[in-house]
DNA sequence: ATTATCTATAGATCTATAGATAATGC
DNA sequence: ATTATCTATAGATCTATAGATAATGC
């Protein structure tokens, strides 16, 4: 929307909304596809419809934009996982918050047109220059280990490798989808959150109450 | 071991293991731990302890080195997953086979210094020149398919979301590994194993059963 | 003679900066 | 005047090849 500034050479841009987002959803693109490594700032600035020197109107440079699509793509599960911890929600029970949580997490990663969870796996991304996205990640962990501790009835140590069952199961979607296209939400996230429960040794006739009290997508 | 052509000018081999398995070992691990676009030749040979020119002699560039690595990786656990399938095999319950397969599985991804299972989660392998690992793990897939619908007693077909599941269980040791150093196989390998038939609702009863019957790292 | 290595380098990128330019705002 | 873009480019890589060299084999 910015009607300020020299106009682009190649037409304005297309997604209406503003250079900085093109930015961001090009290289989003890229590096899920490509890896980051392999995606040059000139690639992205063409995917933007921009030049590539422009590119650095916005971003001081690559890395710095691979960090803002990791906060912006981590910070609405580490929202959602924090609030079930808290108090106000402490009256529902640990497995109908987990179940909302793994629901809600495994949306996330179905959604958008892009398999934005791939961010999560390319190797660069164990830099020291993401140690920001790290911490917020490290966040979101410990939600899930306080949830199945409660789940479990025991301490959030003793749930750790529990945890990253759990985790494992949701993360697996991503790898699901680089090469199962159309995947429904609607049947995917139920599937997985109840498979969390079983791994965590939920009897099933319980599971059946936890699905239906569980609103999925919404927070409990 | 090559006695012969010009010496190293940094001295020869440390491994001893030749230079081929030089270039193999110093490219896993630089393509593991910084991703496979951000690792050059360059590096790759510095490693190796050769120059950059002398990787030309074993291998006709960046992309053959990782696809050997793939192939190497995948298909250890391609053999032992289809010689399961196989009727020699089939005496043995469904269950225990797949318990098998899955603590092999995860053996695999937790044996090594490198994480080499990591490798699988690089952008780039997504590329068409891939084709050949993509076409084993395919495999190895439907060898898990199979185990899986033998399990619930149901179509190959019906079977796939769940086979996903546990495809996803035992891939989450790979993230899991990037984090969380000194993992114990022998702890870690039978957990992922039980956590695979809780998800396709083997009873606690039989599960016992099952972990005794099969055992950890051997064709059944 | 054969082999495995080396050094040197051409040509292709790739990143980041300098400075020009084409709009609007005041 | 301010802003967002552009073009041009320096300097740093990076890949792949050509050709030299230092060993052993015959």
């Amino acid at each position: 929307m910015p009607t300020l500034g020299r106009p682009r050479a190649k037409g304005p841009s297309p997604s209406g909304l503003g250079t900085e987002q093109d930015i961001l959803a090009a290289a989003a693109h890229l590096f899920c596809a490509a890896g980051y490594g392999s995606t040059s700032t000139h690639k992205i600035a063409a995917r933007a419809g921009i030049s590539q020197a422009s590119m650095y109107h916005y971003f001081p440079g690559k890395q710095s934009i691979l960090l803002r699509l990791l906060l912006e793509t981590v910070r609405p599960s580490v929202e959602f996982a924090t609030a079930l911890t808290l108090r106000d929600h402490q009256t529902e029970p640990a497995d109908v918050r987990l179940w909302a949580l793994c629901s809600y997490d495994t949306r996330l990663l179905l959604a958008g047109r892009d398999n934005i969870g791939a961010l999560y796996l390319i190797p660069e991304v164990d830099q020291e220059a993401f140690a920001e996205f790290h911490q917020e990640r490290e966040r979101l962990y410990a939600a899930y280990r306080e949830l199945v501790a409660a789940v479990l009835e025991t301490g959030p140590e003793l749930a750790r490798p529990q945890a990253a069952l759990v985790i494992g199961l949701i993360e697996s979607v991503i790898l699901r989808r680089r090469t199962e296209a159309g995947m429904n939400p609607d049947e995917v996230a139920p599937a997985i959150a109840d498979a969390a429960l079983r791994v965590l040794r939920v009897p099933e006739r319980r599971l059946r109450t936890v699905a239906r009290v569980a609103h999925p997508g919404a927070p409990v």
